[in-house]
DNA sequence: TTGAAAGCGCTAACAC
DNA sequence: GTGTTAGCGCTTTCAA
């Protein structure tokens, strides 16, 4: 009842285990006579090699290693599916790993991945991952790897991002518009890629229509809005600032949502009283109350053209340096929880 | 600078391989000075044991599989959270695939897994699976499968699910109680196991409060929501009833938001005219307009308990026929999406 | 055109 | 207590 192996179809056949070998894999020089045979003997067994055995020979495994922060956070379950649907039909599996945004998990997913010889690796940084050797060593050791949303500046690879400088441009942009003017942002860890881009979006969109920045109306939440507590506590103390905001910027899923059930609680009108724009993929914005404003990237895009760039550098190992950054577009959905409902109905 | 292996060590050491073995899996009869010379170069040169290698030689792999459906779904990635924690303490590796409700993916998930020698599976069936042949043939093979939330009535073997009957009999008779009279039930086709035991606690809810069962109120959605023209024209029949509900039971994520969706467009006031009570682990339930009630489901415990009944039966296999089938509580959550904000307040 | 043999990394039965 | 050897499933020289 085990799997049939080569051995089992040469000891039937009564031939040698290489000439199974050669006849399953198309080899040049056989007997068309003794291929069929072989090939009908293994159709009808249902034979299939065993990959275990096939990984140990050449140490590939056509599997490619995934680690993101977490899973539970529809932005990067959209990135999954977009990676899933390309790698599928390039023949790679793609494993999964989740680091939860911790250092020591991130390392630990990743040598796992490579002891189990993953071909290449897709990587979205955890928030508090600041020593980038486990990837760095690996990538010296010929490793390919590729970042997606959340990348080392300090490492030359291919990489993927949506282009959160002008997403985030947008979205301030937009609040200045409807008449804010001392609007807050609500970030994650400042030593993530995506914060200081986003936060320099949002600087240069004030600067540019005279509104000078202010450090005070910016907080960052290390656990990224995870801890119901440090939302809190971060919107307590805008608002108990002396001018306090009319409007937050959010910079994450978690962000947004704890800020407006905050703001829900504390019975604070959106956006009468402060307005709200979330960069954020939530699948539900439109349903919220009020419907949210949000600067969405294209999770599945960004995905998919992360794992063509990641399979292009395994199948063609290139010369080092000649990497590109893929920057795509995000874009804002324009909603009640920034322009209000009669604002928008004209 | 290729990964260190046992015969690296051997060489170094100027001994046998096996005694490398010997020393570094702890064995009985070995020298201890031998060992700790091993054990301190083991260290020294980062030594790992080549997982691929252990997996080939006795088809283990210290790795359990997971199948579900799909990752961008609360439910699902809380499952796969409550799984991780879990595994990860347990020293197993978790691997995912998402059938996105497709026999023939999930027929290939399976092949793959098998042929990458998991240890265990754990399923949740696809919606369109019908054939379960591909599970019951591994199982016969000795192959430990554990099925949680969409499980198989024909398989043998431990289940985890919510108490799906009775949370479906609390939202009903929540409904009921609270003056509604002509109740539908949105939901999932009808061979998966979450959908008929649904179907069967809002059946005998509405009978235990003497309101006959009408099954022109029910609405299967083959895609489970995940097509909007399936919600919009299966919430077109009923509202083109001659008699149209004045509730709606819905049974899942995507059926609750798709249904919110569409009464929203079509400017319902809910709960006035129309109550939902939504079968559903979505985030955001709260922030929702209106705010949701929801049966939740303990996704975290259901992925915790399941694993560990998985790895149980890995570690000590068992004799069959000694099963069990944990029915784990769900809960009622009301919010104003079926009571309304006034009668809330009181 | 085919077979024998070695090797990928590791373990274990068997010698010594 | 340690070394030798075979074997997990497969590919690939090297010979024939």
């Amino acid at each position: 009842m085990e799997a049939i192996t080569i051995k089992d179809i040469a000891r039937a056949l009564n031939i040698s285990t290489s000439t199974v070998s050669r006849a399953l894999r198309n080899s040049y020089e056989i007997n068309p006579e003794t291929k069929k045979l072989v090939m009908e003997y293994a159709e009808k067994m249902n034979y299939r090699p065993n990959p275990i055995a096939l990984s140990l020979k050449d140490s590939k495994s056509k599997s490619i290693g995934v680690i993101i922060p977490e899973i539970a956070n529809h932005f990067f379950s959209q990135l999954i599916n977009g990676i899933e649907s390309i790698a599928y039909n390039l023949g790679y599996h793609v494993v999964i790993f989740q680091s939860h945004d911790s250092y020591e998990r991130e390392v630990a997913n990743t040598n796992y991945l490579v002891s189990r010889k993953v071909d290449g690796l897709l990587v979205s940084l955890a928030s508090l991952t600041t020593n980038l050797f486990h990837f760095q060593d690996l990538m010296e050791r010929g490793l390919p790897i590729v970042f997606l949303d959340r990348v080392p500046k300090e490492i030359e690879t291919h990489k993927v991002v949506a282009d959160n400088f002008d997403g985030s441009y947008q979205a301030t942009s937009h609040l200045i518009q409807t008449g804010k003017r001392r609007i807050a942002h609500l970030t994650s860890p400042i030593y993530l890629s995506i914060t200081t881009e986003r936060l320099a979006g949002y600087r240069k969109a004030l600067e540019d229509n005279g509104i000078p920045f202010d450090e005070s109306y910016v907080r960052y939440c290390i656990y990224g809005g995870k801890v119901v507590a440090e939302n809190e506590e971060a919107i307590g103390e805008l608002l108990a600032l002396p001018e306090p905001p009319d409007a937050i910027f959010t910079a994450s899923d978690r962000l947004t949502t704890g800020c407006l059930a905050v703001l829900q609680k504390r019975r604070i009108k959106i956006p009468e009283e402060i307005a709200i724009v979330g960069f954020t993929n939530i699948s539900v914005a439109e349903l919220l109350n009020p419907p949210l404003t949000a600067v969405v990237q294209p999770a599945l895009e960004m995905g998919q053209q992360a794992v063509e760039l990641l399979i292009r550098l395994i199948e063609h190992p290139q010369k080092k340096g000649d990497y590109e950054i893929r920057f795509l577009q995000t874009s804002l959905i324009t909603r009640e929880s920034s322009v209000g409902k009669q604002a928008l109905k004209t």
